[in-house]
DNA sequence: ACCGTTCTGTACCGACAAGTACAGAATACT
DNA sequence: AGTATTCTGTACTTGTCGGTACAGAACGGT
């Protein structure tokens, strides 16, 4: 009984992510929006209520479908340091396209809006925590058991979390010193592997 | 012949660099300015001429009373694994204020401008680039000469170096974690001296 | 004491932001 | 075909932004 929509809602989400990717929360307008999507104002007001909505549905695919395939190999149980070094050289490879000067857009939502907006600061602290916990997965697969490797991991599972953030930033200065980078530290990890690998060895 | 002023420009500058570092560059309206410096509009506009100019000014003030004195041991010639150590536990330490959830003004300013702003990405690279160098210097201080250790101090370089900007955008979210984070970097590197120190280990 | 120059505050400008009102177009059901 | 309901475009409101105009206050040199 009543008229049907002429779009699709989420290509019409996927083209404000694109948008919010790009230029940011701020930096992005209602009538950038419209623009990108093809709709009017009033349809993505009534479709979303509002332009932080519209953001956050924009950052929930983001999440979906980009950050989860990526880091669902270093989740996984049967993850170990090879997937978390694999994770830093599919970076590296990323980075070899122009399109990735925009970085990551909730790192940039972090820097945007972490501290200022109280709704968003609990979200991204999180955030964070998965990628440490996803790395410490990693890095509990291979390693033997005992309070060293124990506290070896922690110790480590932080360094690539922070290393990951790092990345995420630096892609936006310049992208080929950041793949750089990312090789860079999968060459650590890879090296860590060599270290296991060698039997009882200390390098704590 | 003239007026003389009645504030000191170098003050209004700290004043703004504490506002910018809090809010941002965007996120920081002349009015705040005002009401921080004392300061009138007219007189702001016709010391500095825009906005930009004073952000500019309050940036290198930054740069210079900030950044250089963290960074100074780990740039000095007689610098070593030890001082890269060291920074990483004095940022955990600086963490604990709580002030410090503003994060850095430069990192903070690479997020809002890197890519967006083409005079402003030049800089922001180099100042990465900086860290690379400061790091590779502290590396290089202890550890013997050979191919092997050189490509292992470039690795490392780069993996502080992403590190440090990490941390900055993870305090932003939490400052305890980040402290932790910090902490575990340290750790890491000393675990590195460690490997130095036992003759000949093949920790590549 | 005067005067030219510089400083400072208020009021204002145009641009642009997010969000709203409302009229009219399009549809699905009866 | 008629109609209730939903969709869509234009025009508008309200607020804030960076920046400017200008009048008058304050000072240094003579």
């Amino acid at each position: 009984m009543a008229r049907t929509r002429a779009y699709d809602q989420g290509t019409v989400v996927v083209a404000a992510k694109e948008l919010f990717w790009q230029r940011g929360l701020e930096g992005t307008a209602i009538g950038d929006l419209e623009a990108a999507t093809g709709l009017s104002r009033s349809s993505l007001y009534l479709a979303f209520g509002a332009k932080r909505a519209l953001f956050d549905a924009a950052l929930a695919d983001y999440l979906d479908t980009f950050i989860d395939p990526l880091l669902a190999p270093v989740e996984a149980p049967q993850s170990g340091l090879a997937e978390a070094a694999r994770f830093f050289r599919r970076l590296a490879a990323l980075f070899a396209d122009p399109r990735s000067r925009r970085g990551c857009l909730m790192i940039n939502t972090i820097a945007e809006l972490a501290g200022r907006d109280p709704t968003f600061t609990g979200p991204a602290a999180q955030f964070v925590n998965r990628y440490r916990a996803a790395f410490a997965n990693a890095l509990r697969g291979d390693a033997a058991q005992g309070d060293r490797t124990r506290r070896e991991i922690a110790r480590r599972s932080e360094l690539l979390a922070v290393s990951t953030m790092g990345v995420w930033l630096a892609v936006r200065t310049d992208p080929t010193a950041a793949a750089h980078s990312c090789r860079a530290v999968a060459n650590e990890i890879t090296s860590w592997v060599r270290a296991d690998q060698r039997p009882r060895s200390r390098n704590q």
